[in-house]
DNA sequence: AAAAATTACGTGACAAGTCATATATTTTTT
DNA sequence: AAAAAATATATGACTTGTCACGTAATTTTT
């Protein structure tokens, strides 16, 4: 490689590096990388400490904390749509970990409930789950987490708000 | 519905307020919605503004700045898998989006170049998006941006971390 | 009571990510 | 220079999420 080329493309890695670390700050491009490193380290753990997926794992917490509930009541809790609870679900009965009935006071309702299998995947996997959230907090003082925590609250606030209302804003400058 | 039932109903519904208010704090738990939220939201302005998928969006914003790249330094800024844009980029060669051709000094490489449409379609969705992080910016100080920064550095750092550093520690209680 | 509206769930189709593995090309080692 | 290692890309298979739409059951309205 020539001597101009070397200084070319060196000069192109600084744009690179430039804009990656502008990208740092700009909170919608680093989330979907944030997410995806918690949720592939989730599943690491997960697997390894009790052979569960990430939305196994969380319909067996829920199920053991609140007890029986319909597919509604955990997609609320889970913050997610019921679709990905009703494709998992039967899943999760066929490997035993719960049961599933039909409400007998709301013919359209499924009610879930943990089978014995089903709290000891979740009793094999919570302890180090919560490992996990533990040396997480560790990393910031309770203040900061408190803090954290509304930042996002006002980021999901502002992504609930409809697009309109910002859009026909005059922009900043 | 009985009286007993209703008082029964009521108190589940407490317990499920209580866990999804819990959860809360959890930021495990709640990056999941918050990331969904954030693409939907974007996706909806794309969508909109130019009929651009994020992936197309991120990859026309990244050329506009640095001009060409590679599809390994794309995944470089972008942070993810060089598989996603490896398939993505095809489709936006055949929309006319960018150009492709085999770099002459090193066979293995594809440099990526925006088109004229792809620089068309870069302005047109550009402001929009724009105006999409002013508005978010809007929603909090300087100061607290950089912390909320600060914060998810702190918390990609930890995410980075083998995992065996810290499921072999003892619990804090 | 019948009609209309709402709700719960299932399912198809898609987007955005991941990993693993194969292949071609370069680069490094011997 | 040949062999070995590393790198760039393509591709198949999977997970987690979305929306839209259909159907059955319940609730509300008329």
């Amino acid at each position: 490689m020539a001597q101009s080329d070397l200084r070319e493309v060196s000069g192109k890695d600084d744009r690179i590096r430039a804009r990656r670390l502008r990208e740092t700050q700009n909170i919608f491009a680093r989330l979907p990388a944030t997410y995806a490193a918690s949720r592939k380290q989730g599943q690491q753990i997960l697997k390894r400490a009790a052979g569960l997926s990430i939305v196994e794992w969380r319909t067996l917490w829920d199920l053991a904390e609140v007890g029986p509930l319909t597919i509604r009541e955990l997609a609320l809790i889970q913050r997610t749509d019921h679709s990905l609870l009703s494709r998992a679900l039967p899943d999760m009965r066929r490997k035993g970990l719960v049961e599933m009935r039909r409400d007998e006071e709301d013919g359209r309702q499924t009610i879930v409930e943990l089978t014995t299998a089903g709290r000891e995947a979740f009793d094999q996997a919570a302890p180090f789950m919560k490992r996990r959230r533990e040396a997480m907090r560790a990393q910031f003082t309770p203040d900061e987490l408190a803090l954290f925590a509304s930042f996002l609250d006002r980021f999901d606030d502002f992504l609930s708000q409809p697009i309109d209302d910002f859009l026909n804003e005059e922009s900043a400058e």
